[in-house]
DNA sequence: TGAGCCTCGGCAATCGATTTCCGAGTTGCG
DNA sequence: CGCAACTCGGAAATCGATTGCCGAGGCTCA
């Protein structure tokens, strides 16, 4: 083992001078040959990259970014990586983005606004083509959002600001929440196993409109509203049991809400699906894990990337829109079939 | 709602010449306020911050990145967003620079050798001070690594690629097998349950060293190598089950394995922890959602992510070394007590 | 043959910020 | 008082690539 690569000093990078010195021709042909911007005659042409194949020639995107002012790059924000529904849509726009030119890069907010707002200058700074951002929070990520907006083309994901005319593709939720509602009406006697609701208290749009589409269809029925994690999942059963319910059906606003609620189930005796039935909302990958395997209702990730590649690769500006893809029910034994 | 906002061309960004316009001053002058290089006298000091936050100037990172060579940024490779341990990785690494004025972004490779070529390009491209990688596979990233160490500071995470003199940062396997080696010679009678070890086959040097070290604490004991996947957990208890083992102590050499060995147990009518134990490794927050909870040797990302951070900001050029941090044992209800 | 057009290489300006160098003004000290 | 040292603002070079413009050379066509 030597230690010679690492402390080697980097020996200051091959620049087009560099290379069209060595080919003998001016750094306007290397440029036009690299980037293909122009015909190059084909012997000049193999000249160039045959010098920058042998010195090793990687193009600087800075200087490249710097004259261009486009830097064929979108910056993804999201608000925390370790809850699987948002890495699943910061894989599935990566993926979206693959076969094209263009680069998807990520950083996580920490569900932080502060930190958001860095990053959002950041990614401004760095003079991203697109911001696309799930939103921390849906008053106070607002100013982010239009900053952004402002600045250049913006779209929100899963989550909406209030008040911003910003594009924006998500979910259905309303068609997703329908589903479930059918699906309650189709397998379970409410007499039996009496409805409730489990879901988040403030900040986001999705959890709002999964709480209001839920209150229309079950008026009068009961919910516990606390935080998107697996913690308040557990803990709502606590608090539902202390209420006297041994059978329910609970609908969580969140599949990571409903494994929590499904892990303190079983840790405090009650069956599932016997005695509850439990249902999410997201379709994350992990609910397969569960045990039972949980009934949820899957937002297209897939289609979500895609619609955003086709938004942001649409050249022109349009007028902002509310892009809503309807989700798929998927059932699993944390309910009746 | 307008549909200004969005619609509007952007209004070619403010500069430091406008600002030093505005603040009737010379650009020099702004920029050692902006940034701090030199002291300024208070009067035009406060002129220039009066004009920058009157024009709502933001500096522009190209620029700045172009004549400074740095861009306090660091990025970060991943194979794959929708591995909660990765995802997990990027959460904490990014965590981990919070309060420091570098960012972290985050460019997932997808698992594809190619795409991480591209990536590390990219990054240099980008000049960012340093590249963080979880390489795709063992042999096959090594050309990668080396383009990156050779041209900045570059760590790899949680696998090595072989033959390459470059900084590592991770988990020490030896003492995670040992851990469980232990668990299993003080709770397991092996004769009743005897020892199996569910593995990943090629690709990544953690897969090696946990496979080699379970070899040798259980000489001639069986092992199924596949994938680094929960369907490959399924289909090892396809073939360990037609291999006529009804009892067994599992070692599975990740946690989404044991997931997917236990869902194929229970969906075969077998018992955990009763029949079968698992045990995983990683310790990623799913393994609480399952049932029985997970034994498992949790991985230290918080940790990780602190050494990765000190490693860079130890500004001058060390010798490559492999720091390795000793993981925890989490007893579950996959195993007995 | 000559005017007009096309092709294509090179010069030099440019993107936005940083930094070196210079010089004017001030202070310190013998 | 005079010289050195110091402070601090501005002019201009610089980072690396792209691109508008110019002009040389080759072509067509009347």
């Amino acid at each position: 083992m030597t230690k010679a690569v690492q402390n080697a000093t980097p020996p200051r990078a091959v620049t087009m001078a560099d290379v069209a010195a060595r080919a003998g021709v001016s750094v306007a042909t290397v440029s036009r040959v690299i980037s293909q911007s122009r015909p190059v005659a084909k012997s000049l042409r193999e000249a160039v990259l045959g010098a920058a194949s042998d010195l090793g020639y990687q193009v600087n995107l800075v200087g490249r970014a710097l004259r261009k002012g486009r830097t064929a790059t979108v910056g993804l924000l999201v608000p925390d990586l370790d809850n699987p529904f948002f890495s699943s849509v910061a894989q599935h726009l990566s993926t979206a983005f693959e076969g094209s030119a263009t680069d998807v890069l990520i950083f996580s907010t920490c569900g932080d606004v502060d930190v958001e707002r860095r990053g959002v200058e950041s990614f401004l700074g760095r003079q991203v083509d697109a911001v696309v951002m799930i939103p921390c929070h849906e008053v106070e990520s607002a100013a982010s959002v239009q900053r952004a907006a402002q600045a250049t083309l913006t779209i929100q994901l899963d989550r909406q600001v209030v008040d911003a005319d910003v594009h924006f593709v998500g979910c259905d939720n309303d068609a997703g929440m329908s589903l479930i509602t059918r699906h309650i009406e189709e397998h379970v006697d409410t007499e039996v196993q009496p409805v409730l609701y489990v879901g988040a208290q403030a900040g986001s749009s999705s959890g709002h409109e999964r709480f209001k589409h839920f209150h229309e269809d079950f008026p009068d029925r009961p919910s516990y509203l606390g935080e998107f994690d697996f913690g308040w999942g557990q803990e709502a059963v606590d608090l539902l049991l202390e209420d006297g319910y041994t059978k329910a059906t609970i609908v969580a606003a969140a599949d990571i809400i409903a494994l929590g609620i499904i892990a303190r189930l079983h840790a405090r005796g009650h069956r599932v699906p016997d005695d509850f039935r439990v249902i999410g909302f997201d379709g994350v990958g992990v609910a397969r894990f569960a045990h039972p395997t949980l009934t949820t209702v899957r937002q297209p990730v897939e289609e979500i990337g895609r619609t955003v590649l086709d938004l942001i690769s649409a050249e022109h500006t349009q007028p902002s829109q509310a892009l809503r893809i309807v989700p798929d029910f998927v059932p699993g034994h944390s309910s009746p079939d």
